[in-house]
DNA sequence: CTGTTAGCGCCTTCAA
DNA sequence: TTGAAGGCGCTAACAG
């Protein structure tokens, strides 16, 4: 296992290793004919860089963290694969973490991280305590908040990309409305993350501007989950709900939905719409077939590699900035409208 | 963004910096009250180790490289956690890469692998010339195939961790056969894949035992997708199967026949059992439910890590092994005996 | 065009 | 218990 380093390809050619170097770096500064022959030596002996030499040497990586809740989640790691496309892109290789073991301190991720010397982290998250940390790492290290609201009116100074939620809820609303649904229930309202206030308040707005109210089930973890979803579903259909309609805050509380609909023998569409919020893939799957708000993933993704790599090529300037990505309606079979069989 | 190293930790802590990485690396050769100290200085200064210099130094990185076809794939997404958690549990880190870049040029993958120090490398992969090209690797680098059966007979000296394959096969024929069923039809044989040679082998052997003889609609495309379950479900059921069961080689293939199944008006399992391979999360979805020969992730995983340790510790001898994990059926609604309701 | 030299941040003998 | 010095593999001036 025995490693061979420039030297030995130095040794065995007969030159300095700093002309190695250079053959290798692509330098110009090489007669093409011993570079050809250097390259040949390093073919045969199996000579591949050290990486990490090479970066300690050069005080740059080229490669960017990634940390998301929990890459087993199809969102992120639908997410996951489109940043790690968009950074080869531009010449950056990730590294990904999850924080699931983590939780309440990202901050020994942040870490792990940086003393393995990532160029900048992209941290997805959801949560509130995210922007806190990456607020307190601003001067550490370069990052950006992919996939949660900030809120504009606080002090921390984040560069973040998202989907415009309060946009998402208003679509939402718009469109099932324009279904005819007139008693609609938002499902899964988490009041203390701000990415769910936002798209509750596109929502309502919405709503409101027609004389509407929706009736709203709360959702008070920290996260929304199909258990989540289920146990919600079952609440209110247990109590026997007068609404045709019923939007999802995601997509997973939405597939909870549906089975809790399963079981009370509620059909859907045809009995009660149902509307999701994420696109994930499991909502385009056979009998699930889930209208839904779509965050764009290749969208987000893109903006937040590029954003990042610039703040990491302009160390200089301390400006930041929050991206909003427009969502987008996905309409397959799960809505119809109100008291009518789907077309 | 400046970080302050070791030596700024001694300037200031008024020792070589020497005594910074003993206190610092635990070594019992520091007085009490001098690690003390430097441990209060470098928490007030932000001092973070330098993962890079480190290794480079050791010589080790404590990170194993991962790579799997597709994270988004969800049975490897959750085999990559499951993998990052025994790792982390043995103090290794994962650095994990996707495939789908690189295709039929896999080594390119394990050459950036190898050029950042990882340790060893476990690669996950169904397809026959990952483990040829582990063979060309086994010299220069640790590494375990896991996911995939190898063949006995071969001159391919590769460790391995896979489920037992025609084990599992078996496994799926009894339980169909003991259901009731004689007539069915095993979906989605990929002839050139030593995994699915095992399976169907195990398969086949259990019927011949009963003197049965299943359907076999094979595929040969490299991988198993929905989108090609789906067709080889059209056309089972364009000629109007005689069959009361199928065995689909993948859950995905199987959500691909549930999806044919559904345009045909073919209701699961009333008018046909359906039995997958894998128990990837989709499965147990609402209206979905499908019962599936596991192939226990979490055991797959913690054989992988440990497998791959234990040669990364022993450098020395170049044996290798096989290691094989029972598969396990979970039950869920999608099989009855023929002819009857679900009970 | 090529060689020499001094680091990058850390660890590890060898002395003191 | 601590300090000094060499080295891990590579890059980047600075000289020739």
């Amino acid at each position: 296992m025995k490693r061979v380093t420039i030297k030995d390809i130095a040794r065995i050619a007969g030159v300095s290793y700093a002309t190695i170097s250079r053959a290798l770096s692509g330098s110009r500064e090489v007669s093409e004919q011993t570079r050809a022959r250097i390259l040949e030596i390093c073919k045969q002996e199996g000579y591949r860089t050290n990486a990490l030499a090479r970066s300690l040497s050069c005080n740059k990586t080229n490669v960017i963290g990634l940390v998301v809740p929990d890459i087993t989640n199809p969102f992120y790691a639908e997410l996951a694969l489109e940043i790690e496309t968009s950074a080869r892109r531009l010449n950056y290789n990730v590294m990904l973490c999850n924080s699931v073991h983590y939780e309440d301190n990202i901050g020994e991720l942040m870490d792990f991280l940086i003393s393995h010397q990532v160029d900048g982290i992209i941290l997805a998250s959801s949560h509130n305590e995210a922007r806190a940390c990456l607020h307190e790492y601003r001067q550490v290290i370069p990052s950006v908040l992919v996939g949660a609201s900030v809120s504009d009116n606080d002090d921390f100074c984040v560069n973040a990309v998202s989907v415009d939620n309060r946009a998402g809820g208003r679509m939402a609303a718009e469109y099932l409305i324009g279904l005819g649904h007139q008693d609609i229930v938002y499902l899964g309202f988490r009041p203390a993350s701000i990415t769910h206030q936002l798209r509750f308040s596109g929502f309502q707005r919405a709503m409101q501007q027609r004389s509407l109210t929706p009736t709203v089930l709360e959702n008070h973890e920290s996260s929304s989950s199909l258990q989540i979803g289920y146990q919600l579903g079952k609440q209110l259909f247990a109590q026997g709900t007068s609404s045709t309609a019923i939007f999802a805050a995601t997509d997973s509380l939405a597939l909870g939905v549906i089975q809790a609909a399963d079981e009370f023998n509620l059909r859907i569409p045809e009995d009660i719409s149902l509307l999701g919020f994420d696109n994930i893939s499991y909502a385009a799957l056979p009998k699930i077939t889930l209208t839904t708000i779509d965050q764009r993933k290749p969208v987000l993704a893109e903006t937040a590699v590029k954003h990042l790599v610039s703040v990491i090529e302009h160390p200089d300037d301390d400006g930041y900035a929050h991206h909003m990505i427009r969502p987008a309606l996905v309409e397959r079979r799960s809505c119809c409208a109100p008291g009518r069989q789907p077309d």
